[in-house]
DNA sequence: ACATTGACCTGAGAGC
DNA sequence: TGCTCTCAGGTCAATG
């Protein structure tokens, strides 16, 4: 669950339970996801400072300490965050957890572990190390913009939606879904698209991750008339009821209308 | 420049 | 039930 609207959810979810207590331990159980922190590090770093502030850049989410730097939490294909009581059941995958003088943690649960726990000075130095474009959700980020970074990208369009250094924080879900409501084939060119599709598919950039972050980026509570719900081959197209096809684009599994969007 | 592939991890679901 | 195979919302390095 780790697009941009899903760590946005995240995000919020620390604002809303993390803030303002201090950390008392730190346990780590996956020493491979630490880049650039051991293990030690890491926990003398946090402990006894407080979460005072979150940010996020794409789909990286930072969390002002006290003191000293920021910690950086990447959500690979299956992280999640989630708030306890201590003692309560331990949940599976926890990876991270982070105690605090209250009796209560938040862990961080990553099924596989593909993602990161990390430090980094600031927001602004994790998006120069990691090499990120843009937010997506950036409002700076606007239509003419958008049109400068197209017209200075070859190549066809998913992949560069689902580039983090050309634009951050879209994946392979939410660039289907973009497309979609573009009605442009993932294969188009960057280059081919006429100055109409570049306004729709910013239009659908700033829509469908919109509306995705004011759902709390819940699959069972996304509009009915997206594609997201019904991402599978043979499913019906919302909007022309044909059959949804599964393609290879971007080296991943994209699913298209091939009616409402060419080809 | 850009695209593709395999590796990294660990499980879920399908098909036999 | 148990096995095997394929696939999964991410990224990186190597290769074409």
């Amino acid at each position: 669950m780790p697009e941009l609207p899903d760590v946005e959810t995240e995000r919020r979810y620390v604002e809303a339970t993390s803030l303002h207590q201090r950390i008392d331990d730190v346990d780590v159980d996956a020493p491979r996801m630490l880049h650039g922190a051991s293990r030690s590090k890491l926990r003398t770093r946090l402990k006894g400072t407080s979460f005072e502030g979150t940010a996020r850049h794409g789909k990286f989410l930072l969390i002002e300490l006290s003191a000293g730097p920021w910690l950086v939490l990447h959500f690979g294909m299956t992280g999640t965050l989630k708030y306890f009581k201590d003692g309560a059941e331990t949940p599976k995958y926890e990876r991270l957890a982070m105690h605090f003088a209250n009796g209560y943690h938040l862990a961080g649960l990553w099924r596989r572990r593909l993602g990161e726990i990390g430090l980094a000075d600031s927001p602004s130095a994790l998006v120069r190390q990691k090499g990120l474009g843009p937010d997506a959700f950036d409002p700076g980020v606007d239509l003419a913009a958008f049109t400068r970074m197209l017209s200075a990208r070859r190549g066809a369009l998913k992949p560069a939606l689902m580039d983090q250094s050309f634009i951050a924080g879209i994946g392979n879900i939410y660039s289907d879904e973009i497309l979609f409501q573009a009605g442009i084939h993932p294969d188009a060119k960057t280059k081919g698209l006429s100055e109409e599709q570049v306004a729709a598919l910013h239009r659908a950039m700033r829509q469908v991750l919109s509306v995705a972050i004011e759902r709390q980026a819940d699959p069972d509570r996304l509009p009915k008339s997206w594609l997201l719900p019904r991402r599978q081959q043979g499913a019906q197209c919302p909007r022309c009821h044909g059959p949804i096809k599964r393609i290879r684009a971007a080296g991943r599994s994209a699913y298209i209308c091939p009616q409402c969007q060419g080809q």
